[in-house]
DNA sequence: TAATACAGTGTACGCGTGTACGCTTAATTG
DNA sequence: CAATTAAGCGTACACGCGTACACTGTATTA
């Protein structure tokens, strides 16, 4: 029941998946991307794509899924670093930038589809960027004793932040330069924070003061 | 001198950039927009496309100039309503979400070229939203006597948090769920601004102590 | 072992694309 | 007024695209 067959069907639809993936660069997204040019690079005829997905849409909904995937093995690796003491902001910071160094065209496909032309990418990113955010708006709402509404928004902001710090750092070659993203970043986000702890303070106090 | 000529020319040379700037939505960006559709919609010839501009990239370089033109005469709004008295913030916020209502494939475009293929296109739109930026950061620094790092860095996250907020705006049809999105935005904002400003005093702090 | 299912191939088609080239026609120039 | 310039047009070309269709060879099934 293992299938000789089917083994090699996973294989080769594997090649189609990372040939549309190492095809990704700063100079190539997704969308012109032709379903030859895949196959071609999978080493595969034209034709032969269809065995396996009846679309490149089909193919770029499973792109994304993975990039998902890469995000949640981010927030565990980011997790396990900070159980071992440190600046929760400056090592997520870290964390992330190091995955953008070494996974940029996972987190270029998510940028560009995020705003792309596509409603069902545009709904796939979406919904993976979300759960980013509710992961860590879960985290701030333990780790901080914040009042729920305020964490999502410490969360969203900050998800929003970042990301926009990686898109810049896909653009910086001169690693000083790239330092110095990190740091404005970190402070940023404890920009985000301070104000955060403070509304939320202020929250209980008046829940407080009513009762 | 006036020249009946260069006036026709003139003339047929918006007829390009209207149909292209026309022809953008939710599901059709720029560069999925061909040289012949865009003639087409003008109503010329696609070879007559070549009098006036010798490429789509040129004529989508125009398109981001007029974005970033735009972007100003929204700061000039909002500063004018400003004058009249009210919460910076909020009416920043507000004027900004007219904008996406009313122009909301202009903002596309910027945010789309923003992360696209195109180098000349990336770093066009990151000039704009750099200026953009630089005159928050200005202003931010004179209104709030901030120290001009910590206006910077302030200046930057906002303009982030904001273009997140107007992107989500796009994708959103009820009025309620963007009101809400506007209060959140002006929430965040009001988190960096608190950071920004303890992080001003306390570096204030410091060099008088120096001193 | 014979029949079947199916991954992968090769050919062929119509379509939309960018653009080279020569033409027309009317404003500009001398 | 004659010569020139240049905006706009029409034709024509090669190209890459998605995909329909009939095929081959081999693992699976009965």
């Amino acid at each position: 029941m293992s299938g000789v067959r089917a083994q090699q069907k996973e294989k080769t639809r594997r090649l189609l998946i990372d040939a549309a993936l190492s095809q990704l660069s700063a100079e190539r997204s997704f969308s012109n991307l032709s379903l030859r040019e895949v196959a071609k690079e999978a080493g595969l005829a034209p034709t032969s794509f269809y065995r396996h997905f009846t679309d490149m849409d089909e193919l770029g909904l499973t792109l994304v899924d993975e990039a998902g995937l890469t995000l949640r093995q981010l927030m565990r690796q980011a997790r396990q670093r900070i159980a071992k003491g440190g600046s929760v902001i400056q090592i997520s910071v870290e964390t992330f930038m190091e995955l953008i160094e070494s996974n940029g065209n996972v987190f270029r496909l998510l940028l560009r589809e995020r705003s792309g032309t596509s409603a069902a990418f545009r709904a796939a990113v979406i919904r993976e960027i979300r759960f980013f955010t509710m992961e860590l708006c879960d985290y701030l709402q333990q780790a901080n004793a914040l009042d729920a509404e305020v964490a999502y928004m410490q969360a969203n902001a900050a998800v929003t932040i970042v990301f926009s710090a990686g898109s810049d750092a896909l653009d910086i070659d001169d690693k000083d330069e790239r330092e110095l993203l990190s740091k404005q970043t970190i402070q940023q986000l404890r920009f985000i924070a301070r104000g955060a702890a403070e509304l939320s303070d202020r929250r209980k106090a008046a829940k407080k003061s009513q009762k």
